[in-house]
DNA sequence: TAATTATACCTAATCATATTAGTTTTGTCA
DNA sequence: TGACAAAACTAATATGATTAGGTATAATTA
């Protein structure tokens, strides 16, 4: 049988693909190794095991979310780099749902690596955060804080949990708002 | 053999000490069966399958949850009623980790019975926010934000993603004072 | 109280998937 | 061209969910 160019690349691209299709529990060694045309103890030539590929699905959404936010936030500074960035983050969990699943999944302190995946996105709000005149302390607050909106809001949205029929963006943009709110009031303390 | 007097409420409490034990994700029939000392498929007199299992687990939690918060509140009125609620949702979701894990995976809009669940949770802080001169509009949004930043901060903290060693409970306070603020600036409008 | 019935348990079997072991093939590189 | 590593393959093992069918227990009823 002549060989694919398999890459590990290659493979988690399909795995997230995959993940937002059908979701990231559903995803399987032998689902993969069909979309390949391999068999699946094949697979295990290029991954550990099932954990491995979702972890990786896991970096490679924190990466993907880390490009976009950053290209939000070109030309824009101080109070508006947050909210594009805020936005950014909107649009990409809510439009990959399956990998935002893994991202949060899948995210625990104990591997450095996945760690770091997220250090870089949320750092871009710790320094936007700490050039206006907020103390270290009181970024690294701000910064969690709008980590844990920002992730509950839009696995919120992705599971369809907000029953009544009233604009969800409508939401986004009054808490985003009052988030910032909430910056503004930290200034020079 | 000799009956044991297994109900479904035994059932689901025992699997959710079990969640809280090794992770939702990892509670098995097999598992929950030894428990019990019966075999595995005994089980299925009780149940349809795992995911009924969990799915009551789910809905067990945010009963749960909902009691605590309303004990919470008693004597307590607005803003301080809020802040109350958010403390006593802090302090069930992080003592039980397993179950607050399912009360996010499992709640899924598509169940009028999981709806029901979070709603009765949610209205609490809706009514209280009601009682406030705040518009039902500007109220509904408030309980989304309230409750997307509670649910992603408690999840947060239970997969220890918060690198930096500062005081979580710090963070917490202040994003609910944050939070309130947002409230407090949306009275009379 | 004895007969009846439904329920809860059991054993045996099936199925699906992950994963391991051991083999063969393919492609690269000296 | 021959040797080696990588990537496939087939065969086998393991685990766990679930189904099928049978039996005992407890509750209900005649």
């Amino acid at each position: 049988m002549p060989r694919l160019g398999l890459t590990a690349d290659t493979i988690i691209e399909a795995a997230a693909q995959m993940a937002n299709e059908i979701g990231i529990d559903k995803i399987s060694i032998k689902l993969l190794a069909e979309k390949f045309n391999i068999k699946s103890p094949s697979f295990y030539n290029h991954f550990t095991n099932l954990d491995e590929i979702k972890n990786g699905v896991m970096l490679y959404g924190w990466k993907q979310l880390e490009e976009k936010a950053l290209r939000a936030a070109v030309g824009v500074s101080g109070y508006d780099a947050v909210k594009a960035i805020c936005y950014a983050f909107y649009d990409y969990a809510t439009s990959n749902a399956g990998i935002f699943d893994a991202m949060l999944w899948y995210n625990n302190f104990q591997d450095e690596k996945a760690h770091k995946a997220t250090q870089n996105m949320f750092d871009m709000i710790y320094k936007i955060t700490a050039s206006l005149n907020i103390s270290e302390q009181n970024s690294r607050h701000l910064v969690r804080m709008f980590r844990s909106f920002l992730e509950g809001f839009c696995l919120l949205v992705n599971k369809k949990s907000f029953g009544h029929p009233q604009s969800v963006s409508d939401t986004f943009a009054l808490s985003v708002d009052t988030l910032i709110g909430g910056m503004k009031s930290l200034e020079n303390k």
